[in-house]
DNA sequence: ACTGTTGCGGTCATATTGGTCACGGCTGAA
DNA sequence: TTCAGCCGTGACCAATATGACCGCAACAGT
């Protein structure tokens, strides 16, 4: 457990998508692509008969849309089954009560389609911390062990954003515009958060580029037709 | 979900401990002790029959040696029914594998005993605030959002310091700032305390990566925005 | 209907200020 | 004495506000 690669068993049904997961893979070191499944059935059947996909699996890397079965169904058997193989949930679907199922069934991560290479290096990184942490001893010792093994997965991360841009601001102008109802301008924007209107500019057409934002010109009005942007909920 | 009190069923056989740990309920605001249960069928019936304790419970403190059956297959056994409701295991044991289990059982928290008041506190109300992210929308909007409802589960509990810091700086840093009704900037944590504002700002963002501290942008002059820090209290 | 005017927001360059980094010195312990 | 760890210094970098200028649409007057 401590030395040896990680074995992957990919859960995808597109093979597009399926084959992009076995090059990440590919590209980190200490992962081993295991094989992979096509439907929730076969997924179980090669969890269960290891010598169908060589060796015994450690992870899982799991679709939630598959043809046959739920992810959550899927991973939910396993448990039932008895398995603790860990689970990450790959998945587009970003409704709350999916994301509280996958809690409970004991996923370890929660990857949300489409992803960086960046995104799930970073997923998969972590969980190979969060593993060796606890492999590295045969008994936990304090409190404090666990809660540094559960930091290391749980520890947000920060997606790489361009230059000009602050953290903090991208987070306040993010809070703000969910919070709004209708579209709102950049000077809307600018005086409800006390920035400049350049600088509130740069967020929201950051945003918009970057596909998190809905921009659209408003008209009716004199003068240069103004921008408004509204967050794009799915 | 969202300002309901949080119900918790209280699973433990000795009586002294179930009463320790309802009495520290009732010392916790949001939280509400909804029942007790003596062993794994009995809590598997209260859950399943949600009048049998008055209300659909949201959350089980879960001992993992129970004189019936192990405090995993009692999980096990929740999930197996469709139950999602989250779990924090509360336990003695610290072999590797019954973390393992936990962990694939979908528990969210680990608590090991014996633990104060404030440990559990911390665990409890780190616990809730995972719960409001969650529940303050209908549906995730990003990854971030994913990341910082999982992050509020990790431990603020400091990692080793890292190089550079001492514990007596640190130790005045924090002092200064529970003192402080309103935020302060790094410069005026330099002049008060008569440190470069270098050292002031090492200090202030290791408190804020750790979560003990709040840090936000100030705008409205010219020049790059200057941080301030506000001690985060629970 | 056409055209000039007006008003407002987008765009760009620049000044300003704080954050960031690398290095060097100081202090305490081995 | 040496070495590691902590802190200060100064140069550089990054993010913001400001203000001048540009572009576009509405409006009014011919």
């Amino acid at each position: 457990m401590t030395d040896r690669d990680i074995r992957v068993l990919v859960v995808e049904d597109e093979a597009i998508a399926a084959e992009a997961h076995a090059a990440y893979l590919g590209r980190l070191t200490g992962f081993l692509h295991a094989g992979t499944a096509k439907d929730g059935h076969s997924a179980l059947r090669a969890l269960a008969s290891p010598t169908a996909v060589g060796t015994p699996i450690d992870l899982v890397l799991m679709d939630m849309t598959l043809p046959d079965l739920h992810g959550l169904d899927v991973s939910r058997r396993m448990r039932a089954a008895g398995l603790t193989t860990d689970i990450i949930a790959i998945t587009a679907v970003r409704e709350l009560h999916i994301v509280r199922g996958a809690v409970a069934a004991g996923i370890v991560q929660y990857l949300i389609k489409p992803f960086t290479y960046a995104t799930f290096a970073q997923k998969l990184m972590q969980y190979r911390v969060f593993r060796q942490q606890l492999g590295s001893q045969t008994a936990v010792t304090s409190q404090t062990d666990v809660d540094h093994a559960f930091a290391s997965l749980r520890m947000p991360t920060e997606l790489p954003r361009p230059k000009g841009l602050s953290e903090g601001t991208l987070g306040a102008v993010i809070e703000f515009l969910k919070l709004q109802s209708a579209p709102v301008s950049s000077s809307e924007v600018m005086e409800q958060l006390g920035i400049s209107r350049v600088t509130a500019r740069r967020y929201l057409e950051h945003l918009a580029d970057t596909g998190s934002l809905h921009r659209s010109p408003r008209y009716g009005t004199p003068g240069r037709p103004e921008n408004e942007y509204a967050w794009k909920r799915l």
